[in-house]
DNA sequence: TGACAATTATTGCCTAAGCAAATAATATCG
DNA sequence: CGATATTATTTGCTTAGGCAATAATTGTCA
C-alpha cells in the first residue's frame, strides 16, 4: 500500500492545480455534450446509464440497477417512474420472488438504447482528440489507480466492469 | 486542431473501458470523502466551492459566484440562502449598482473556509498515492488537453484558473 | 413452526441543479 | 432625453439524489 502523496498543501492551495476540479470540468463538458446529443432520444443524462444497462442485460430489477448505477434505491424508483412515463420501460412484478419488480424495455426503450453507445463513443473520442493509443492507456491506468486508492465501497453485484478489475 | 480519436466504437461498446465512467467513479469517491470530512464544518459538497471562492476573493456577488462555480444563477441564489441560514455569510445590497447583492463571509464563514484547503489537499493526496511527480504532471496535462478539446463554454469572468490557461 | 433478520420496493422530506419568467436597475444608442 | 437592450437577482416548476421510515416478502435458525 503506497503512502499518501504530497502534491497538495493546505498553505497556498491553488484550485487551478486541483485534479478534482479539472476532472469535474471535463466530466461536466462530457455530460453536457452527451445530454445534448441524446435529446432526440428523449433521454437525460441521468437516464441513459440505467437504460444502457437494461439493454445489455446488466440488471433487471430496481435494486440491481441502483447498485449498478451507484444510485440510491429511492432515486432509482423515481427515475424508473419517469422512464415508464416516457414509455421506455415497464414494471412486471416477479412471480418467483414477489418482493422484486422486473424492469422490461419496451420497443421504444430498445430503440432508444441503440443510440447510446453511438453517442458515448463519439463524445469520448472527440474529447480524446490528439491522444496517442499509449496515452489513452496511460490515462485509463491512472484513473484505475486513483479508483483503487479510494476507500472500498460496496462491491457491486452486477459489476460495472464485468469480470472485475482484472488486467487485460 | 487534432482530429477526433478512434478509441471507442458503438459496436461492442464496453462501459468498463469508458474514460467518462471511470472519471465519474473517481470523482464520486472524492466528493464523498470530502463531504464526510467537511461534516464537522457543516458544509456540503455543493457549498464548499462558493465558500472557498468567497474566502479567496474570487467573486463576491451572486452572478460572479455562479459563473465561477459553473452554476445557474437561480441555483446559486438558493445555495446562498442555505449558507446564510447557517450563518456562514450575509447579503449586503450594493450602493453603487443597486442590482447586485454583495456576499460577505461572517466570522463563522471565515472559520469554516479555513478548513477547506486542508481537506481538499488531504483527500487528493490520498487519491494520488503511488503516483510519481512526473505521473502527476502527466495526469494534469491529460485533463487539460481533454478540457481544451471540449466545445468552448462562456469564458468565466473570474477565472477558475487565474491568469487563464497559459503554459507553466 | 415461529421469532427474528435481511431484502425489495416505495414514499416523504431535504438538498440541489437547470430553465424560464418576472422584476428591478443600469447601460447603450439614436 | 427616451426607447431599447443588457445585467442582476429572485422565484416557480421540473428533474434529480441521499437518508430514513414503511410495508411486504423471503431467509435463517433455534
Amino acid at each position: 500500500m503506497p503512502k499518501t502523496a504530497d502534491f497538495y498543501r493546505a498553505q497556498g492551495y491553488r484550485p487551478e492545480d486541483s485534479v478534482g476540479l479539472l476532472m469535474r470540468r471535463v466530466l461536466s463538458g462530457l455530460a453536457h455534450e452527451i445530454e445534448h446529443q441524446l435529446e432526440a432520444s428523449d433521454l437525460t443524462n441521468a437516464q441513459w446509464l440505467p437504460l444502457l444497462r437494461l439493454s445489455m442485460g446488466h440488471g433487471s430489477t430496481v435494486a440491481e440497477l441502483a447498485r449498478g448505477c451507484e444510485l440510491d434505491a429511492g432515486a432509482m424508483t423515481r427515475l424508473l417512474d419517469r422512464l415508464e412515463a416516457k414509455g421506455l420501460c415497464r414494471r412486471v412484478r416477479s412471480v418467483e420472488d414477489r418482493r422484486v419488480v422486473n424492469i422490461e424495455l419496451t420497443e421504444e426503450g430498445r430503440a432508444a438504447a441503440l443510440g447510446i453507445p453511438v453517442v458515448l463513443s463519439g463524445v469520448q473520442n472527440a474529447c480524446l482528440a490528439g491522444f496517442s493509443a499509449e496515452e489513452f492507456e496511460t490515462l485509463k491506468s491512472f484513473l484505475r489507480r486513483m479508483l483503487a486508492n479510494a476507500p472500498v465501497k460496496s462491491p457491486s453485484s452486477t459489476p460495472l466492469i464485468p469480470g472485475g478489475p482484472h488486467e487485460a
